[in-house]
RNA sequence: UCCGCGGUAGCUCAGUGGAAGAGCGGUCGGCUGUUAACCGAUUGGUCGUAGGUUCGAAUCCUACCCGCGGAGCCA
């Protein structure tokens, strides 16, 4: 026997089907009972009526509890009372298995409730919507790279060093007298990858031990890297605006439906889909930061409440170029004509959802980058290998890191990161 | 690490010194088109933990634990 997908019913009007499937829910009165019926592929309402079907059927069906899961076979009708055009007018119901106080009911809960049931809550709607159009963005990612040449390339998350800095890594124990960090960022192995392939992109997850509590942070959350050898800052800021041109415009195409249930105001999403990001220099941010009574000293990083109010400032993503040198990291390539500042860019995220992009031309000049580190007071040793980089054929290249959680997070609306990773890691949460 | 808020029934919460409550869920019954259905009945408690004040503490005080939001840092 074979079953059919719910998300493919209303294309099979008049079709006898069997669906299989779990109870979402269950209404009935003494003579006709609505059965919720979801599969994974979307949602459906079966209806049961009494006087159609033996009189054992409607009484076992009517005290089904939620989530036991099931075979329904019926008749698939248009209807206009559906969401989706369709209803199953049932036929048979048999039980695969019955299940008992199950605890996420159909009324409110806490975050904290659902996240101790997170196994379950993944079964719900908004999970479903969130976790298919997760689904779309990683698609829309290795898509948009392979479209143009570029490699996939995993980096390691073993590593033997700090990219930037020691603080904010996960320590592992390898033996006794051996330890390696957990990878916060795979940046420094694409720069070799770039410059073996050309073009190449990281995705895959990333740990950062930071005491944060707040709804832009996870401790393991996943990161997409391109590096692109012979590529340079503005190239570097213009491929970060087609990728996010390209994802938006296909999230909003293809998982419309699921947007919709997750009440997205779509409409805020339009103007990123037009491109044309706003560009500020540093000097500039800071000066319209000034003006919206949020001054900064210059050399300063941009704090949380600075780059929620440059981010509520455009209908798009803004890009923030030429920081000062000392705000950012080791390996970014400063301006010929100002040493102050480094070729590199963040992008923010309209709507407070934050910085989503972080990008930078990297460094070619071997002893400018021995200089660096040195600065940064990091060792030579382990970073021989990045240096041999700048030793062998070195070229000027540049790349970004994009934060997969914020970027979908912005896109369905999320309130915090946890909703839009299966298994958040947090802080205060490792269970389930 | 710091600041703010919170912890009462399975869930969401009210109760701020004088008899532990409501809605939802569960269970039983009713209802032929429900959309978080509705109606009736019923079930349900270590009031985060420990100590203190008081004739009397969910309520006031102290300490601790846990969670939520935020800061710093970052994507």
């Amino acid at each position: 026997m074979s079953y059919s997908v719910i998300g493919d019913l209303p294309s099979r009007l008049g079709e006898r089907v069997t669906v299989t499937g779990w109870l979402t829910g269950l209404r009935s009165s003494g003579k006709i009972a609505f059965l919720q019926l979801r599969d994974g592929s979307g949602f459906v309402q079966g209806v049961l009526v009494k006087q159609e079907v033996e009189p054992s059927v409607f009484t076992s069906v009517r005290s089904l509890p939620q989530e036991s899961s099931v075979k329904v076979t019926g008749l698939v009708r248009e209807d206009v009372r559906s969401p989706s055009g369709v209803e199953l007018g049932v036929e048979m119901v048999e039980v695969v298995s019955l299940t008992s106080d199950y605890p996420i009911s159909p009324k409110e809960h806490g975050v904290d409730f659902l996240m101790d049931h997170r196994h379950l809550h993944l079964r719900h709607r908004a999970p479903w919507a969130i976790m298919r159009i997760r689904d779309e963005l990683a698609r829309g990612i290795t898509d948009f790279f392979s479209e143009r040449a570029f490699l996939r390339f995993d980096a390691p998350l073993f590593m033997p060093t700090a990219v930037e800095g020691t603080t904010n890594l996960f320590e592992i124990k390898l033996s006794e007298d051996e330890q390696a960090y957990l990878s916060q960022s795979g940046q420094l192995y694409a720069e070799a990858g770039a410059l073996a392939f050309g073009k190449v992109y990281t995705f895959g997850p990333t740990f950062r031990a930071e005491k944060s509590k707040t709804r832009r942070h996870l401790l393991e959350f996943w990161m997409v890297e391109p590096e692109v050898a012979f590529m340079e800052h503005r190239e570097n800021m213009e491929l970060q605006e087609q990728l996010l041109v390209y994802l938006v415009k296909r999230v909003v195409r293809e998982r419309g439906t699921e947007l919709a249930l997750l009440g997205r105001d779509v409409s805020k999403l339009e103007p990123t889909m037009q491109g044309d990001f706003p560009r500020l220099r540093y000097d500039d941010a800071l000066k319209l930061l000034a003006d919206k009574g949020l001054p900064l000293t210059w050399g300063e990083d941009l704090g949380a409440p600075h780059e929620t109010a440059l981010g509520e400032a455009f209908d798009r993503p803004v890009i923030i170029e030429a920081w000062p040198a000392q705000a950012k990291a080791f390996y970014m390539e400063p301006y010929p004509d100002d040493p102050t500042r480094v070729k590199c860019n963040d992008m923010i995220a309209p709507e407070g959802y934050g910085e989503i992009i972080g990008g930078s031309q990297r460094i070619h000049d071997y002893d400018l980058l021995v200089k660096r580190l040195e600065e940064h007071q990091l060792p030579k040793d382990a970073f021989a290998w990045y240096l041999d980089l700048r030793k062998f054929g070195s070229v000027p290249h540049a790349g970004f890191g994009l934060g997969f959680e914020r970027t979908l997070a912005w896109l369905v609306g999320a309130r915090h990161l946890r909703e839009v990773i299966p298994f958040p890691r947090m802080l205060t949460r490792l269970y389930p």
